[in-house]
RNA sequence: UGGGGCGUCGCCAAGCGGUAAGGCACCGGAUUUUGAUUCCGGCAUCCCCAGGUUCGAAUCCUGGCGCCCCAGCCA
């Protein structure tokens, strides 16, 4: 239904849309998204489907998932299943209307044989190697197959004998009889079919020879009475060709192509064959890897569907190759998870402080706002006692200049509890910090001075004996040069080893409790997500999502 | 040297002949027990370049320049 609510950003294919409607040229919409099943779904197509279902939520219409399973040998069920998942995970739902190009199968063919009958496709002999040779260059004009004009019904009964697995892979082809000197390669006697022997995910083995993407895409969008049917740039000089089929056949409507510019992102490719090479050379740990742009990786590293949607919006859809900053996503996470995430504090690298003053033994309990805007979000109990943890990047025994957090001699506070102050430190053997020690302010309880002084740093801590253990992994981007696949370099060289380091942190006890995709931000750090195949009771594991905005570390 | 596209602020992106939206980034400043958030304020006399049409052009015309895509029995 149209959500006259919420201001969608416009672009060229609503423009489009609302002429037609207003024109007559369509009365609904209708949309599909239509992959195929031979790799997990990236960031890149949840650009397509956001586009694809928005515009038909938005203009009233529906949008079809249908599989493009023209080629069994690329294909896979474990790839349909998690590409219906995905969807489903993006907030978008197809209800019945669920489709596959091989639903088709059989009228395709019979359609390969109309345009036969017509003289318009013809069963070619010559090899791969053959073909190429003879469609000519971009330069150059192709040259006519010798099996080109070969007799209708010679045609037919080959086209059969194909059918019927007489021949094995490769040995021949049908093709459409176009053009061999069309400045449009695509034009140039396309091939329409080819024999494959494979299982096919939903045939089987029923068929031998397998309709071309050409051959069937058009045809699948005006069997399902598709009406805009949206694709990225790179098909452009296909819509002829789409076009010349819907014309030549006898459809019963006919869909109209329009192409937007794919989404590109820094620091990390969107391509399926990098992204299947990473997995399969072990760069990442699987295609739901927190590092991967694919939607199940995105989703395990905490991303929350309602940011993906916004950053679909926030982007925008043209026609221009455009390269968004991967922090465009970043803050679309942000954004919403400081709306929604209740706060709660971990120790990253854990440094311990001995507070001198403070009764041994003694414990006390600090009311913490479980979000700092929301009182509705209420509040939880924190023990404080003798001995604590502070994280280690919060201490300099030498500060850097504006440095305003624990430091020797100086007041810092710990957030909820007291103010104290850095007197001494202890080392090891080889000089290294181990332990720090510290004096609070007894009349500072609660974190505000009684005398009303200021003090400017504030910091993160966890009790000794109130604190969980927990597995933290924290993420970086994927590679180190925000356009890997640019240039001639390997964009492997690029990967970033460093992308995920694995920490033992400590985390309030709580937390360790809680269930798997439950996110928080914790403090001064980021926001972070139970994982969600690895996070146990008794080992908890939280990714980092993304961090907080730092304007002191990007100094 | 073929064909198809694209070129508006650092990155996206509106604009469709009437005198440059918005977002992100960035830079100030205020508030802040997260160096977070929030809040104010700033940020293209100019739309790839050069001509032309027009009272008036980013928008129309002409000519350049730059970038992307196409020679799979992939999609």
């Amino acid at each position: 239904m149209p959500t006259e609510s919420q201001p969608v950003a416009g672009n060229f294919i609503r423009s489009i849309i609302d002429d037609d409607i207003k024109s007559g040229r369509c009365r609904g919409v209708v949309t599909r998204f239509p992959p195929e099943p031979n790799g997990y779904l990236h960031i890149g197509h949840a650009k397509s489907i956001c586009l694809n279902f928005g515009l038909a939520r938005d203009f009233g219409g529906v949008c079809h998932l249908r599989f493009d399973d023209t080629n069994p040998a690329k294909e896979d069920m474990e790839y349909i299943d998690s590409i219906k998942e995905s969807v489903r995970w993006l907030g978008f739902d197809w209800g019945e209307n669920l489709y596959n190009a091989s639903d088709n199968f059989e009228k395709l063919y019979e359609w390969a044989e109309y345009l036969i009958g017509q003289g318009k496709a013809y069963v070619e002999d010559l090899s791969a190697e053959e073909i190429r040779r003879y469609r000519g260059t971009l330069t150059e004009p192709g040259v006519e197959s010798p099996y080109r004009s070969r007799p209708v019904e010679e045609n037919l009964s080959l086209f059969r004998a194909m059918r019927r697995g007489e021949f094995p892979d490769g040995a021949k082809v049908l093709r459409a009889r176009i053009d061999m000197s069309s400045p449009n390669m695509n034009l140039r006697d396309p091939v329409i079919y080819r024999i494959i022997n494979a299982a096919h995910p939903h045939t089987a083995e029923r068929w031998k020879i397998y309709p071309m993407y050409d051959f069937a895409h058009g045809q699948c969008d005006a069997i399902e009475g598709v009406t805009h049917s949206i694709c990225t740039l790179e098909f452009e000089d296909h819509k002829p060709l789409y076009d010349w089929f819907l014309e030549n056949l006898p459809v019963e409507s006919k869909p109209k192509q329009y192409e937007f510019a794919r989404l590109n992102l820094t620091y990390t490719v969107m391509s399926k064959r990098k992204l299947h090479e990473l997995v399969s050379a072990g760069f990442v740990n699987g295609w739901d890897d927190p590092r991967m742009p694919t939607i199940a990786g995105i989703r395990r590293r905490g991303y929350t569907p309602e940011s993906v949607r916004a950053f679909c919006e926030r982007i925008g859809v043209g026609r221009s190759d455009s390269w968004i900053d991967i922090s465009v996503l970043e803050e679309c996470v942000r954004e919403e998870l400081n709306e929604k995430a209740p706060r709660a504090m971990a120790v990253l690298r854990p440094l311990k402080v001995v507070i001198l003053n403070y009764p041994d033994g003694k414990t006390e309990e600090f009311d913490a706002a479980n979000h700092p805007q929301r009182a509705e979000m209420g509040e939880r109990r924190i023990s404080f006692s003798r001995e604590l943890y502070i994280d280690a990047d919060d201490f300099m025994e030498n500060p850097a200049k504006g440095f305003f957090r624990m430091t020797p001699g100086s007041e810092v506070r710990l957030r909820y509890a007291y103010i104290v102050r850095c007197v001494g430190v202890v080392r090891d053997e080889s000089g290294k910090i181990i332990e720090i020690h510290c004096e609070y302010d007894p009349d500072s309880r609660g974190g505000a001075a009684a005398d009303g002084r200021k003090v400017k740093g504030t910091i993160h801590w966890l009790s000794v004996a109130h604190s969980a253990d927990a597995e933290i992994r924290l993420y970086d981007r994927l590679f180190t040069e925000p356009y890997p696949d640019r240039g001639d370099a390997d964009y492997k060289t690029f990967v970033n080893l460093l992308s995920e380091e694995r920490v033992a942190a400590k985390i309030e006890p709580q937390l360790s409790t809680v269930s798997a995709f439950s996110r928080y931000q914790f403090e001064r750090l980021g926001y972070f997500c139970a994982d969600e195949k690895d996070h146990l009771a008794d080992h908890p594991v939280f990714n980092r999502i993304v961090t907080l905005r730092d304007s002191w570390a990007k100094r």
